[in-house]
DNA sequence: TTGTACGCGTTATCAT
DNA sequence: ATGATAACGCGTACAA
């Protein structure tokens, strides 16, 4: 009579074949099993704030059926109802960026403390199709979105997110750009001459920039390199500024030019640690020494950057803080209240020296 | 009358302060705009698949007026009739990896290729708490979920999982394991071969092994490791075998121990990339030159493994194949059809050369 | 060609 | 203490 194969830990539903799916059971047929109406069961299960005493009896009755049954609450039927879907939608600039890697690692922890669950949203995966990106997302129902990296290029995506009902914030958003709703985001500013005071300390004067096209807190980083070495009275020489794709290949190929251009550079600043490493690599590969013949100092410190080969200089990145920050604003108990113009705070990030800068060597051997 | 701040690109709804989210237009209200009855809105902008007719009138003029209303259908509503939430769960050993960062990445694009939004599950943020993730997941209405990593050890989360309504596919869930959905895989066995093979090549006959901790795919090829070692005659000493967490200090730590107990060792197989990484910093750090003094070849070719200094000998892992196959699996055209048991698909991986092996050296100078 | 009515699975508000 | 009933927004068979 019953199937050869026994199902572990049945509950009570005999002889369901393993794999397909199991239909789901409502609470319909826990009240018809149990012989209550459905909205008692709702009631015990709910522990109903309405304080309305159940009798001992039934409830633990029903509770049990329920387990038996295997009944589960269906949360689109108590979204309908108004219950919020715990889901936070991401919508990242480049999944395949380390940096973002990490902070939407931290992310899925952050919206997890707080019962969430992340929906990702690839923006490199299609280029103008930025809008189909708006369209997956709206097609879900996100409580609220949050942005990894500048978007407001994407005017279409930007628009079209405020149409939806969903609470939006905007990281690494870039400092410059107007936003209508509120961002989170570093001090580059801070961060850039950390670095640069760091590399004049060592001696260097002599130092070049390599940049990503990206906007906002790219565009930062590159007016404060140019700001600091204004200020110390330090010329840039001519290719000593490289603005390539921040991608590893980027740094990798960003730093022939410097070199044949710009020989006297003996350090250089990379706006991401993505961009440092691929620097180092080019190092390696010229046969250049870091940090003997050329300081390399990145911007992140993205888990990486600690076992590179040499581990790399950086200015790290508060990326929980930011986050956190982020995900309160978002969906936390104290969120964007609305009032205009929405804000923007910004984290102050802390220069970490490893093995990758070290004392400027005169060019010229005595 | 009118506020002082334009509203660039006003669908009609007047005065709305920038900021709190729009209140949701429901159909019911675009027909009452329209003055026709919510069910036609409803054929009008689906393009009812019955074929009945409607006026080309009334057609256009819904069309518009929702569009002015800024109408967007409630996808809640939509799932509680039936229709599928377009929303793959993904549940990952641990989003810090850089394996599965990139594995992820790749999921995302095949998703989104379905049209398909993917929603990020971290099974590492909390411990013991593997069901919290179930809970997690189970309160979203999930299409499919595709697991990243073994999680035979998970029985909890299992057998939960096969309690969902949802159909359930395994990545790289190792290949000893009895699993009640299907996996996709790749050849572990076939990969440690040919990268012993190459190190054989090289000359190379005192060749360590460093692993990890997990199940599944690590196993394998720790087993693949030996059979090949035993297969050629050669002997395993103490210490050449290090098992340490899979992450880049797992391998920084793991160098030590191999040359201090087996210093006649003079190349390492690494079980993942991430520990090949670490490796390298090790070597660098304790002034073993890579590949002269020392070869190591690392597994699944990551990202940065073209950038590494010097850049990885690896074994590429065919990821996007393996994860569009686990999609097309879960949610594609063709998904399994419940026939028992479950099929395990495994593809084959790539020796990639790079500059991290190069051919051994005679310890015994003459 | 368009309107009416029902049900998806819940929760909440009434009655009983 | 519990049962009946009305929404929630949408798709669809059925009636007009």
């Amino acid at each position: 009579m019953a199937t050869e194969r026994q199902v572990k830990a049945s509950r009570g539903v005999a002889g369901r074949r393993p794999g397909e799916p199991r239909k789901p059971v409502t609470m319909i047929e826990v009240a018809a099993a149990a012989g209550v109406a459905q909205s008692t069961v709702s009631r015990i299960l709910n522990d109903s704030p309405g304080m309305i005493a159940v009798s001992e009896q039934t409830a633990t009755r029903v509770k049990r059926i329920a387990a038996e049954l295997g009944y589960r609450p269906d949360p689109i039927a108590r979204a309908l109802r108004g219950a919020p879907t715990m889901l936070l939608g991401a919508i990242v600039r480049d999944i395949t960026d380390p940096f973002f890697t990490g902070a939407v690692e931290a992310l899925t922890i952050a919206c997890k403390a707080r019962g969430y669950s992340v929906v990702l949203g690839n923006a490199r995966a299609t280029e103008d199709e930025a809008l189909a990106i708006t369209a997956v997302l709206e097609a879900r129902q996100c409580d609220g979105i949050v942005l990894f990296g500048d978007f407001t290029a994407e005017h279409r995506l930007v628009d079209d997110l405020e149409d939806l009902h969903a609470r939006i914030v905007g990281l690494w958003h870039g400092s410059e750009n107007e936003h209508p709703f509120p961002t989170v985001g570093v001090n580059n500013r801070s961060g850039v001459r950390a670095a640069l005071d760091h590399l004049a300390e060592l001696g260097h004067r002599d130092i070049a920039y390599v940049g990503a096209e990206s906007l906002g807190d790219m565009q930062d980083r590159h007016a404060a390199y140019v700001e600091w070495m204004s200020e110390h009275g330090l010329p840039i020489p001519d290719g000593a500024i490289q603005i390539v794709p921040n991608y590893f290949g980027g740094g990798n190929h960003a730093l022939g030019p410097i070199l044949d251009r710009a020989p006297r550079i003996s350090a250089v600043l990379a706006a991401t640690d993505t961009l440092a490493v691929g620097l180092l690599h080019a190092a390696h590969a010229r046969g250049v020494q870091v940090p003997n013949e050329l300081s390399i100092v990145g911007f992140d410190d993205i888990s990486m950057a600690a076992v590179t080969v040499p581990s790399l200089t950086t200015v790290r990145m508060p990326v929980v803080e930011i986050v956190t920050r982020g995900v309160d604003l978002c969906i936390g108990e104290n969120p964007w209240s609305g009032v205009w113009p929405p804000p923007r705070e910004e984290f102050e990030p802390r220069l970490i020296v490893r093995g990758s800068s070290a004392a400027a060597v005169t060019t010229q051997p005595l």
